[in-house]
DNA sequence: AAAAACATTTGCCATATGGCAAAAAACGAT
DNA sequence: ATCGTTTTTTGCCATATGGCAAATGTTTTT
């Protein structure tokens, strides 16, 4: 839980009672490769943070091809906010890439530390922007970059991504086929 | 301001006298086409929310050449955030794309009503996570889809916009080139 | 109304990426 | 270690998009 606690405290201060009281709430969970953290069609029922492993988020567009829309990795929040904070159906697959451990809060148990804990709000808000504005970052140069500007620059955001995701996943995040991103692959010194 | 008041009012409730304390730090302002509300390298000063007109993000990548980020038209909150938040330089122009009318508020009034409105920070954090999920989910497809796809969804998303900005922030916004868009744009029926 | 400035379209050809199928390589289970 | 499965690479050719410059069309200024 150590890693969560650090996590946390970036974004705001919290005292031993109020810190505790989250961690009480907070459950440990195995998910494994390739198993669904949440699904689309469902609502998201959980806000996790991934201690260890690779998650990504990915759904078909209408020429059935799965598409990987990002991925997320260690001490990094996940969830689907759509769907979560608006008891809507979600759009897209929350997966596991590699085996993964999460830390877990219930939907009713993350609500209860909202309205019970002073100055958690403002924390969460700032968490979630935070996360919000890197995701914008970062799918923003994927379009206005050529394939292989867009592979180098995806392996200096995500280093430790990189070796770990098959290859499909990662083509499909950044715009073209297993095969381009193949032979691009063999193009870089 | 009747706009503004009936946005902010999506997002939560106010009684009377709060949404008058919003409106008296509330200042109109025009934004003439080409004129910028906010630039690269300057620390965001302003939130503004636009009545009428159209503004665009725009930055440019390490060629040098201009790429627009997003559009911004209507009933919308116009903000560099990462800037505004963080006190820290912006790395994007935000720039009236067609003559604007704008409502802004200075960061000192924004944050005063922050200090002092019950409830206002709650809303505040509605709109603009809703803000930026919009935004994800906007640009998400850009990257998975072709050319001609990429142009008809941006028709579809943005029936207001297509008639009113040049060619070349489109071209630039759905990652092709002008000439390009206007091949695509002769072979739509 | 004419001129100038700007925006869009078009032609020509180059290049990047896609589509598909087979080969090669890597991985997992027994 | 071996077989079977999955992932990655490669070859071949088709297609989409880019680059550049000229032509056309549109707006703004004088």
């Amino acid at each position: 839980m150590k890693e969560l606690v650090n996590y946390i405290l970036q974004f705001g201060n919290l005292n031993q009672q109020q810190m505790d009281l989250i961690l009480t709430k907070a459950k440990e969970k195995e998910i494994k490769k390739e198993e669904y953290f949440s699904e689309a069609g469902k609502i998201a029922a959980e806000v996790g943070f991934i201690i260890d492993g690779i998650m990504r988020v990915c759904y078909y567009n209408n020429k059935g091809e799965e598409i990987t829309k990002y991925f997320i990795d260690e001490n990094n929040l996940v969830v689907d906010l759509e769907s979560f904070d608006n008891n809507i159906c979600s759009s897209a697959y929350v997966q596991a890439v590699t085996d993964c451990k999460v830390i877990v809060f219930s939907k009713a148990d993350w609500q209860e530390l909202l309205d019970t804990i002073v100055g958690w709000d403002t924390i969460v808000h700032k968490i979630i922007s935070k996360a919000l504005i890197q995701k914008v970052a970062r799918r923003s140069p994927l379009v206005s970059e050529d394939a292989t500007t867009r592979y180098l620059s995806f392996m200096e955001m995500f280093p430790k991504v990189i070796n770990r995701v098959p290859l499909s996943y990662l083509a499909s995040y950044l715009g073209i086929t297993q095969s381009s991103l193949s032979r691009i692959r063999k193009n870089i010194p």
